[in-house]
DNA sequence: TATATTTGCAAGTGATTACTCACTTTTATG
DNA sequence: CATAAAAGTGAGTAATCACTTGCAAATATA
């Protein structure tokens, strides 16, 4: 990957994440990438291939932040992590900017990859019937709601506070 | 309110919780609602006026669905229609489209309208108090987190059924 | 009925949109 | 070194964008 290519890329997440992606001309990428408006034609074919490849980064990234959470064999300790993930997005993570747009992009795109859930909803749902809870596979999907909800409050709500709802769920969860 | 003028609001719904705000142009609402394209302009002045017009519309609307939670003295039965007014934002739902703009409008616009939860908030802390939950107000939080996570599912997600979930929570909450 | 106001339309405006193309420069390869 | 492929540019393109203007039709008010 050239040192331009990436830096479109690079730009178009940052810009993406700000104003949207349709609200976002490819101009306007160039100008922050400084560089020609052709180039990215060139390396993208179109603006929609730009967006194609920013999400495919996104599930590459999404895969490795899971991984950690989806191969931990103590259910205690896998639920544990999750809520630690999502105290990470807090807003002046470096990850931050990057989770917004991923939400962002799915509300404008309108599709909800499901499948980039799928591993994480199973793990849960094998942690919770170990932990012998009545309906584990409800449990987990509590839980990922949990997380789309706290999500939008963290990229919507000003001044929102995850600490003290993620303390609250390790006591309720009792991890 | 002339009847144009009302079909172009209507219009203009449909076609930005469809496309997005910036996603759809002037011209397609004027057209989707046949009548001329200067005659949104006379009547919200520009594209945001539209846009502002169809928020004031939205909160009159959320201040009327919520008003029979809010003032609801019983905290099980309170709960109980929390639930319940979520599950019936379900997709054949002839609402399901106007809150379906709500949260899109919030995602593209970025501001999330805190006011219009507060007294949600504030009933359900109260409700939870008299059921004597050891954290009353984070117990409200939690509960409007997944009804925002829950309502991000229902528009994203597809074949998405809230029906065991919504069942779940009121086992849980014992309502 | 006379007049003022509102409602509505058609045909514009300049700016911006995504995208193309002819061209030059850089890099890789035999 | 020669040559081909890849990277990069800048000036275009037609279409569309939000918005304006001048004028006619409908409606309200006196």
């Amino acid at each position: 990957m050239t040192e331009k290519k990436e830096k479109i890329l690079q730009s178009a997440l940052e810009l993406f994440a700000r104003e949207g992606y349709t609200g976002t001309s490819t101009s306007k990428v160039a100008k922050h990438a400084c560089v020609s408006e052709g180039l990215i034609f060139r390396h993208f074919g179109n603006k929609e291939g730009l967006l194609d490849a920013i999400i495919k980064e996104g599930e590459e990234r999404a895969k490795t932040l899971f991984s950690s959470i989806v191969f931990e064999t103590d259910p205690k300790e896998l639920i544990s992590k999750l809520i630690t993930t999502i105290e990470s997005f807090s807003k002046n993570s470096e990850d931050f900017e990057f989770w917004k747009l991923q939400y962002k992009i799915k509300w404008e795109t309108e599709k909800y990859n499901e499948h980039k859930m799928e591993a994480l909803q199973l793990a849960l749902t094998s942690a919770f019937t170990k932990l012998e809870y009545e309906f584990p596979e409800l449990e987990a999907t509590i839980l990922l709601v949990i997380m789309d909800g706290l999500a939008t409050r963290l990229c919507l709500q000003e001044n929102f506070q995850v600490g003290p709802i993620t303390d609250f769920l390790r006591k309720k969860y009792n991890v």
